[in-house]
DNA sequence: TGACAATAGGAAGATATCTTCTTATACTGC
DNA sequence: GCAGTATAAGAAGATATCTTCCTATTGTCA
């Protein structure tokens, strides 16, 4: 789906939403695979299939300059015995764009964190 | 199911015989995966799933002593930009061990192999 | 011979990342 | 408004290893 250049799209607002909640929360930086788990885990889980969507996501990010990433130390990764992971982190762009998209869609459609109240609930 | 004590059973059979087959063939050792995709060549392809049998074969061979196991550099995972590999080698033992099991089964029941050419074909 | 115990087999999923290929969708220009 | 195009979404699979859980099978002993 064609976009709009110079704006974000959902799951790219998603990532940056998501990775500055974990900052806050003390991780400075995440990897795919728990973002992955961490945007899945308030809304619907839409199974963690679909894994290319966000890595493409994260891939053009970085390009865009809106996160920064590097590889973990494979030592690190052979001691923990599991994969190696890729490390982001927000850059100052990437807060900025975000806080522009917040403001360009003051009050949303639905939000995936919210939920309408049906009737019949 | 129970297996009687120091004998080969047949998925340990084909492991020990792909890794010198390798061997022969100027491998000098091999992974996990690569020997899963080495016995299936030949054979039907009963999927790549069951690589836990797999592995927990290699685990058996390696405790019993017939394998020798140990991690590849993580660097050159890295590089390589795969997951790390656990490499194995089959000891003087190991060789032993097989050798006795062919002498055991001289005229084995059709191996994996051959196959008999059924009426109709 | 029949029951039981021990172990192997197999499915499924966790841990991570990335590629390829097809389908769907949003934007742009006419 | 509609057609065409660019790009995102999603499925699927490759690369590796390992765990857990349930089922099937085999050997042993009574």
């Amino acid at each position: 789906m064609r976009r709009k250049p110079g704006t974000l799209i959902p799951i790219e607002e998603d990532i940056l939403a998501a990775a500055l909640s974990l900052r806050q929360g003390g991780m400075p930086h995440f990897h795919g695979f728990l973002i992955a788990k961490e945007m899945l885990d308030g809304t619907d889980a839409r199974r963690l299939t679909a894994q290319g969507t966000l890595y493409k996501a994260l891939d053009r990010l970085e390009r865009a300059g809106l996160l920064e990433r590097w590889w973990e130390d494979p030592e690190i990764a052979a001691q923990e015995q599991r994969p190696r992971r890729r490390l982001y982190q927000v850059t100052g762009l990437g807060e900025q764009a975000l806080a522009q998209a917040d403001r360009a869609r003051p009050v949303p459609a639905p939000r995936r964190t919210e939920r309408l109240v049906l009737e019949g609930e």
